[in-house]
This record gives C-alpha cells, structure tokens and sequence, in this order.
DNA sequence: CATTTGGAAGAT
DNA sequence: ATCTTCCA
C-alpha cells in the first residue's frame, strides 16, 4: 500500500523554555516577566543557559552573559542555578521535571525515546492505526494549535475529502489529534507547555517542531516537504548543525536543502562513505529510517567541572578537593539512580584536560567500578589524575575533571549480598531510610559546604549573597517580616548561633505517631533563591505585600491555579518528619506516595492542606512562611556555625572550630607517629612502572585568534611556570604522589598519623563495630574531615590495605 | 582566559 | 579503550 518511508508517525515533543518553566512553576510571581537561568556566577553575570519567551522577545539569548541580558531587558529576573548539595541543585528539579513529563507520555506508547532532559520521540504507528480505524479525523477543533507545512490546517483537513488523498497524510493528521490530547495531558499532569513536529520520522518531526514554539505543534506531510527544503540551509537538519554540515557545504558549494537534493548518490557515497552517503542522499528527500530505540532512563550518569585560564589546578589540595567533589556528587547520583532503576554502574571513566609546556593534553582512562563508595572512587580517580598530570615540579595545571559512570547492569532482585554482613540489630533497621531523606546525613553535606576550604569561592560567595539577600529582603520597609526579627543582627554576631540554631530549629507534633517523643527537626528541599524570589518579588510591583500577592494568585483563574498549588505543594509535600535516632522510613513512605502518586483530586489541593500527614501545622499561609523562613535561616546560622573558625595552639593555623576535635587528634596522633617513627617507617613497595599510554593534544578550534596575543601570551607565561623545576621526588607508596626528597619523611609520618588517627577516632566513636562490615550506614559521619592538615591528603581506602 | 555542564553515538 | 562529534 504504502511506502516504507511513511508508515510511521513519529513525534518530537520538545518542552518550551524548559528550565525557565520550571523555575516559574516553582515560583509563579515571575510567570509573565522575562527571566532566564544563568549558570556560573563567577564572570559577567553568569552564562545563560535558558532564556523563557517574553525575554527572548526583548532579545535576550543563550550563551549571553547575565550583565548582556540585563542591558538588553532590564527587569529581566535572572534565576541562579546553584550547585550546592544535589538535594539543593536546580538541575535535579530539571532532571525531575523531565521524568514528570516522560511519565505522561509513555502512557501514549511503549516506544519512547528520551532524547535530552526536555524531549523526546515517540513513535506512536500503532496508536494511530487503530484509531483510524474508527474515527476520522474532522474537526478543525481538534488542531486547533496545530500547524500544516505547506498548507493550511482547513484545506489539509478538506484534502481528505477526496478519493485520492494520501493515505500518509491521514495518518499524519490523525497523529496530530493524538499529538494534542499529549501535550494536553503534558500541561493537565505537570503545568508544563510543549511543542511538538508529526512526521514520519525523527528528523523531520525534529525539524517541524521547530518551526512553530511555544506551545504549538507542528505536521510536516511528506509532501510538504520539497517546500520546505526549498530554502532550508542543511544546517537545520539533525547531525548537519556541526563540522560536517559545513564541510558539506563547502565540499559541495551548496547551501540549502534543495540544492543537497540534486547531488547524486554516487556523488555522495563517492564522497563521503557508504552509510554517509546513502542518509545524505534519503534525508535530502525526507526519508529517514532510523527507529526509535526505546530508553527512558540514562546510560551514562557523570559530572565534570572545567577550570578555564587562571582558574586551573595548580596544587594537591585544590585537586583533592574537586576529585572529592565531583566523585560525591557522583556518588550520590548513582545512589539515587540504584534506588530509582535497581541497576548498577560496572566502570567509570575519567577524564582530564592538563596543560602541560602550554599545551592542552586531554585523556581518559576507565576503571572498573565495584561499589558506590565515594573515597575509593575519589582515591580512583586521584589516581589515574595523578599518574597523568602531576608535573615533576609537584604541580598540576588542570583544566578540566569529569566522571562518568556506566555499563550499568541490572541489580539481582531477590538476594543481597550486603544484608549477610549486617548484623542483625537496630542497624538493619535504620538501613531502609534513603540515605538523602535522613535527617543527620544532610546535615552533614551542608556542614561539607559550609566548611569549603578557599579555592571554592564560588560556593562560598554563592551562599553569601543569598544570606544577604534574605537579610535584606526580611528587612525591607514592605516586608511584612519586617517588625519579626527574623534576623537580628545582634544574636547573629553574638557567640550565640548555638542558641540561634536551637531556637529556630521547628517542632512538629505528629498525633499519629506511638512514640512519646514527638519532636522532630524538619528540613526543606529546596535553595534558597526559591524563598529568595518569593520575597524578592519586583519593587514595582502593585501589590503591597507578599500575603497579598499570595492570596491573589491563589484566587485567579483556572490557568494559575495549577501553578500556585503546585507551588505550595512543593515546598510542603517536601517538609517532612526526622528523628535522629531511629527509623523514619515510615513517615517517609507516606510523604513518598503523596508526592509520586498524586492523582488529579490531590493537584488541586492547595496551601496547607497538601500538609498531607503534618496537619498539626498552622494552615494560614502566613504562618507557612514564617515557617519556611526559620527553616532558612535555620540553614544559615547553620552555615555561620560550620564556617567559624580558631586557632590551633599546636600549629597556629586557622582551623574551623566543628574540625577542631578531629584536628586536634591529628596533633596528637602524629606525636605518637614522631616519637615512634622509627617502629612504622620500614618497607615501602616499590612503584610498576607501566606502559605509557596515549594522550591527545587538544586542538585549538577558535576561528578567530590573534597570533600576536598568542604569543604573547605563551612568552609571559613560559617565565613564570619555568621558576620550580626539577626538584627530586620519590613516588609516595601509599598515594602515589611524589613527594620532593626533602618533605618524603615527614609526608610518611603524615599517613601513618593520618592511620592512627582513623583508628582512634574508631574506637572512640564506635566501639560496638565488629571486624569486617563491608558497607556501613554511618559511614558518611566517620569520614575523616579533610582539607586543613598540613600539606598532602591521602585517600584513605588505600591505607585501609 | 572564560559558556558550562551533561549525555549519546560514531570513528579509530 | 579512547577520542571525536553532535546536541541540549
Ligand atoms: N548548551 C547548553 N548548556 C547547558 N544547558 C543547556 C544548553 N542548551 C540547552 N540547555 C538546557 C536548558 C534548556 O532549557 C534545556 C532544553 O533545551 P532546548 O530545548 O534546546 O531549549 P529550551 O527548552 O530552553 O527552549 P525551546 O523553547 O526553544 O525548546 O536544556
Ligand atoms: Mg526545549
Ligand atoms: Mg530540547
């Protein structure tokens, strides 16, 4: 009957603005105002990575800095993307919101493809088939935002009229009926506008979704298609956006689609190679075969940071500190993703750009992954950046880290190897809380954070604007915080933050529960910029308070109601019950359900009532405010706490006053190590030597450079690094560092202390712990501290050995 | 010097 | 296994 190009109707849904949409559904005081996201604060106001439609009308774009943007849109509202706990991350609520969307749409078919955070494929052949079967396709109603290349949407729908209309065609319409009952259910089940291409395949619906945004869709009949290609530069279409396209077009001398058509295959095969050839020449008439693979979830899961100019690594300990990073935040990203898919990253791969004599030199090395155990996959990764970027002088210049995490394998269902090991008391219990839901691990990430040594400033400064920024806000003359001392300068700069802390710490009675202690701390998923904006609503802004701007958005239409209660219900589904001390889990279950399973009757709660279990809250906004601002400032005096520091009397250095313990034990530990030296210091293996490996220069692709400030350049900076050479080092055996001769005795007592001071703080703090427990629960609290003790770090793993 | 960060797939 | 290309 058909032809074997247009059997399908495959479908593109791609979300508008997304993480602009995401940020106004968390927040609906900047629906309507221009806003952008902006990562990297550090330089110009920050890069923006998403810009929503009212901003874009002002001709703000991607890839602008924040300090553009503004000229260009004055009271555009740039939302920052914070990076401090991945709790906290705005791109988890991303990440998120695009599992929210995916959910909707695979109930339309089993053959999805998520293609990027915000889109993906449908094939959705079956579905169309069989409702042609029944149903015909009439009204303009139901296309009432859909688009028809090369026709309007009447005369395509009066082509089916006649006898001999194409039969693809119909198809085509059929599936942009479907196409609208998806996206409303997309806008219905998450508050999130898309826009979609029909077509009858990838790379056209691709491309005809984006011919008409937001919040519209898009048919490209077959037959439209040589219209289309018309004047369509090749660039437009899928995988020619890059070096290849261009190297077409200039091999070719042509531009446009139209012209591609007219090459011959053999030309093209000739050219290029066979496979090559052979697309170029289908998909310049619109035929593309490639099937959509099903794949919901990632198979990949990585982080990375670059460290551009002046910015990159030089010593050991910045290059611990984002090896710790980024393989916490890896970790705990895999821990999730055990949780959520029951499967199992097997190897990791590493990568790294170092400059050496100038040069960029890039590589990456894989390593098999046996358990999501932070330290051995930092000490991992040390490793391999070690081997390849410690200069001889015992200096780095990195320029980028990344991590990525895959070859996943389904997790066995029925036994747990790990569960043998445990044993049997309270521990086994407490193993069923998610570790991101206990109260104490928490806690403890915003003490890391807090606590950052100097080279993370942009953490540091990060968060200090944001304090200041609610300082200022709580202040201000309309707030009506204002006469509420929410942040009274004299007990924050008093020596009182303990007390601070206690007092804003916020109780719960829970009247379900048996247990007579009924206090529990609460904590809030969200950052700060969420409460920030709420209260940080434009100074010219009618309303005249914050209450008032509430009450209003909660009393509008139907269009923002969805908005404003899944506002309220994500800061207060997320308000959930702690114990320190015992098994959370069930509460945890009932506050899960409500936010996963939350049908149609449960959105359209609002405010306080979407409490769920907390009912014992005050149910006025007001009060839920307030609330939150304890809880935020909570987190603040928090921070201020963590930050605090004091000199050590042994070493005079400044020491943060929650390290001084442990600091302390480090002081005491290697005064044993210094009088004992000599029992410890004996054998040491000596290193293999191993095969040099490739490395790869990293090319310049700048198209415009000046030769002259090159050169410049390099000259200036080839005296400065050329100062340290040459110092004669000996490879550590426990780390691998080498160590300059002069420091390697005193860097052997470091790891010896370093041991005794695990031990002591071992036995110390868990005396109940039998030999072997291969993974612990407590694990995250006994992890030594790290960043202050002098000179190197080792990783620990290796002197478990 | 400086979009950044994240992910998939193809080439070698 | 490693590197390159393309994309959001
Ligand atoms: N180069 C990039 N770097 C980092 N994040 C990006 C980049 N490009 C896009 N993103 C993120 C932010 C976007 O909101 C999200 C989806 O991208 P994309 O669909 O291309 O644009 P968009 O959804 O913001 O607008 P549109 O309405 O045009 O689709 O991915
Ligand atoms: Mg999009
Ligand atoms: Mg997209």
């Amino acid at each position: 009957m058909e032809f074997e190009h247009t059997n399908r109707v495959i479908v593109l849904v791609d979300m508008d603005c997304f993480y602009c949409q995401v940020e106004e559904k968390l927040n609906p005081f900047l629906v309507g105002k221009p806003i952008a996201v902006v990562q990297y604060n550090a330089w110009k106001g920050g890069g923006i990575i998403a810009v929503n439609y009212p901003a874009r009308d002002k001709g703000v774009t991607r890839h602008m800095r924040g300090n553009e943007a503004k000229a260009k849109c004055p009271n555009i509202v740039l939302v920052r993307y914070l990076k401090v706990h991945l709790l906290l991350q705005t791109i988890t609520r991303y990440r998120d919101a695009g599992k929210e969307v995916a959910a909707v749409l695979q109930a339309y078919t089993p053959l999805l493809e998520r293609a990027s955070v915000d889109e993906a494929y449908m094939d959705i052949t079956d579905a169309v088939n069989e409702r042609l079967l029944n149903e015909h396709p009439i009204t303009l109603e139901q296309l009432r935002n859909t688009h028809v290349v090369g026709c309007n949407t009447q005369d395509f729908l009066d082509s089916f009229k006649y006898e001999h209309h194409l039969e693809s065609n119909l198809k085509l319409c059929m599936g942009g009926i479907i196409t609208e009952e998806i996206r409303a259910a997309v806008f219905e089940k998450t508050g999130y506008k898309c826009s979609a291409g029909i077509a009858h395949n990838k790379v056209l619906a691709k491309l005809a979704c984006g011919l008409h945004k937001p919040n519209q869709q898009t048919i490209l009949p077959q037959d439209s298609v040589n219209s289309l290609y018309e004047t369509l530069p090749l660039r437009k279409i899928r995988s020619l956006g890059g070096k290849f396209g261009c190297n077409l077009s200039e091999d070719l001398g042509i531009t446009t689609m139209k012209e591609l058509q007219q090459i011959s295959e053999n030309d093209l095969i000739n050219r290029y190679d066979d496979k090559t050839g052979s697309w170029l020449y289908k998909i310049a008439r619109g035929i593309d075969l490639e099937p959509v693979t099903v794949r919901l979830v990632s198979k990949s899961i990585g982080c990375c940071k670059k460290f551009p100019g002046r910015t990159a690594l030089v010593c050991c300990e910045d290059v611990q500190y984002w090896v710790n990073e980024l393989s916490n935040e890896i970790t705990e990203r895999l821990n999730r993703d055990l949780e959520e898919n029951n499967r199992k990253a097997k190897h990791m791969v590493v990568g790294f750009v170092n400059e050496i004599n100038r040069r960029d030199v890039s590589a990456s090395r894989t390593h098999p992954l046996h358990s999501y155990d932070a330290e051995k996959i930092a000490a991992d990764m040390l490793k391999v950046v070690n081997k390849h970027c410690l200069n001889s002088n015992g200096y780095y210049r990195i320029k980028y880290l990344g991590i990525s995490a895959g070859k996943f394998e389904d997790c066995k269902k029925g036994y747990d190897i790990s569960s043998y090991f445990k044993s049997g008391d309270k521990e086994a219990n407490t193993q069923s809380v998610k570790p991101e839901y206990n109260l104490s691990y928490f806690f403890s990430k915003i003490e890391k954070h807090g606590a950052v040594n100097e080279t993370s400033m942009d953490t540091k400064e990060a968060l200090q604007e944001e304090s200041n920024n609610l300082e200022e806000s709580c202040n201000s003359n309309d707030s009506i915080y204002k006469n509420q001392n929410l942040f009274d300068d004299q007990d924050v700069k008093s020596d009182n933050l303990e007390a601070i802390y206690e007092a804003d710490t916020v109780m719960i009675d829970f009247p379900e529960t048996n247990d007579d202690n009924t206090k529990y701390e609460t904590k809030i998923q969200t950052s700060f910029t969420d409460v920030l904006s709420l209260v940080n609503r434009d100074k010219d802004s009618e309303s005249d308070s914050i209450t008032d701007e509430i009450l209003n958005n909660e009393d509008k239409d139907d269009n923002s109601k969805a908005n404003t209660s899944s506002y309220f219900s994500h800061y207060f589904k997320n308000v959930e019950s702690f114990s320190r001390n015992f098994d959370t889990s069930k509460y945890l279950d009932v506050s899960n359900n409500e936010v996963e399973t939350s049908s149609p009757e449960n959105d359209e709660i609002i405010g306080g009532e979407t409490f769920g279990n907390s009912e014992t809250f005050e149910s006025t906004n007001n009060t839920n405010l307030i609330l939150i601002f304890k809880i935020m400032r909570q987190h603040l005096v928090k921070l201020l706490i963590m930050t605090r520091k004091e000199k050590c009397k042994e070493c005079n250095k400044q020491i943060l006053k929650t390290d001084m313990t442990s600091h302390m034990d480090y002081h005491f530990a290697l005064q044993i190590v210094r009088n004992e030296a000599h029992l410890y210091n004996n054998n040491s293996t000596s290193a293999i030597s191993n095969p040099p490996k490739k490395t790869v220069e990293v090319k310049k692709t700048k198209r415009k450079r000046s030769e002259i400030t090159s050169t410049k350049l390099t000259t200036f900076l080839k005296s400065n690094t050329q100062e340290v050479v040459n110092v004669p080092t000996e490879t550590c055996p426990h780390c691998d560092k080498n160590i300059p001769n002069t420091e390697f005795a005193s860097h052997l007592d470091y790891h010896v202390a370093k041991k005794l001071h695990l031990e002591i703080n071992s036995l110390l703090k868990d005396n109940t712990k039998t030999a072997p427990v291969p993974k612990n629960i407590n694990k995250t609290k006994q992890k030594p501290k790290q960043g202050k003790p002098p000179s190197v770090i080792a990783f620990s793993s290796k002197i478990r050995n």
